[in-house]
DNA sequence: CAAGATTGACATATCAATCTTC
DNA sequence: GAAGATTGATATGTCAATCTTG
C-alpha cells in the first residue's frame, strides 16, 4: 500500500472531521441569520460587498467571476435574480462588455446587512477564540488558499 | 456605538475573510474531484459514510437527520434521489418509523470513492499544514462547534 | 394534538451547449 | 477561432404546508 493510500491517523481523521462539520453548520447558520435578518443570500451579500468595493460600485462581470472565483453561469443566474430585485443592474460597455452597477436600493440593502451580519460572525466565531486562534486560523488559511490557486 | 457594533478590526477582518474564502473554495475544489472520480456528490458522500458506520449499515431516518443536522426535507429528497439510484433504500419500521440501509451498490459506490478523496483531502488540506497546526485548526473547530450547539 | 414523514414551490449551483463579437 | 455572455437542464437546499399515525 502506497503512504497516500493509507488511511488518515486518527488525528488527521478526527482533525478533518471536525473541520468540515464545522464549516458546514457555521455556513448554515450564517446564511439563516442573514435570510432573516436582512432578505439577502449569502450569494446576494457576496456580490453587493464585491461591488460596493469597485471604484464606481461597478465592474466587469468578466472581472467580478474571476474575483469571486465563480463560474460565469453562476454569476449570470445570480445576476439575472438580483437584476429583478433591484439590487443590482447590467450596464453594456463596448462590444462584448456587460458591467454591473450595484444599484441604490442594493447599497441600501447592503448597508442594512451589514450590522446584524458582522454580530453573528462576531458572536459565533470571533469571540470565542482567541486573538492567537485568529492568527493561526488566518495563517492556516492563507496557506490552504496558496496551495488551492497553485493546483 | 457599541463595541459589538464596531467594524471589525483589520487583523479580525483579514482573518474571517481569509477563513471563509478558503472553506468556500476547498469544499467547492472536494466536491469537483468526488462527482468527477466516483460520481458522488458531497451529500450523497455524507450520507453513505454515515449509514456505513450505522450498525447493520442502517439506521431510522430520523436519527439520521438529527446526525447529521439536516432538515427532515433535505434528507428525505436526499434519499430519494438516492434510492432512485440504489445507493440506498427505504424499508419501514413499526409504525411511523421509516428506516434507511445503504445497499450493497452503494457500499461499492462509497468504496469506491473513498480511496481518491482521501487522496483529495491529503493533496490539497492535511499535507499543506504542519502537525501543530492541524491540532490547532482541530481545536478551533472543536470551540466553534461547541458554541453552535449552545446558541 | 404532536412527532415524524411527505410534498411542492422556489432559490441556488453546476454543467454542457449555444450565441455573439472581436 | 476564441473570449465572453447566455441559455436550459438538472441537482441540490430551504421553507412552508400537509399528511399520517401514535
Amino acid at each position: 500500500m502506497k503512504a497516500a493510500e493509507r488511511p488518515l491517523s486518527e488525528r488527521e481523521n478526527a482533525a478533518w472531521r471536525a473541520f468540515y462539520e464545522m464549516q458546514e453548520l457555521l455556513r448554515g447558520r450564517l446564511e439563516q441569520h442573514l435570510e432573516a435578518d436582512s432578505g439577502l443570500s449569502n450569494a446576494d451579500y457576496t456580490v453587493l460587498v464585491a461591488l460596493s468595493e469597485a471604484p464606481q460600485g461597478q465592474q466587469r462581470a468578466y472581472e467580478l467571476s474571476r474575483r469571486l472565483a465563480w463560474e460565469k453561469s453562476r454569476l449570470h443566474h445570480q445576476l439575472t435574480r438580483m437584476c429583478g430585485r433591484g439590487l443590482v443592474e447590467r450596464l453594456n460597455g463596448d462590444g462584448r462588455a456587460i458591467y454591473v452597477a450595484i444599484t441604490p436600493g442594493g447599497r441600501a440593502a447592503l448597508e442594512a446587512a451589514v450590522p446584524p451580519h458582522r454580530r453573528h460572525v462576531r458572536h459565533l466565531f470571533l469571540d470565542r477564540l482567541t486573538p492567537e486562534q485568529i492568527d493561526q486560523l488566518a495563517d492556516i488559511s492563507r496557506t490552504i488558499l496558496d496551495g488551492l490557486d497553485t493546483s
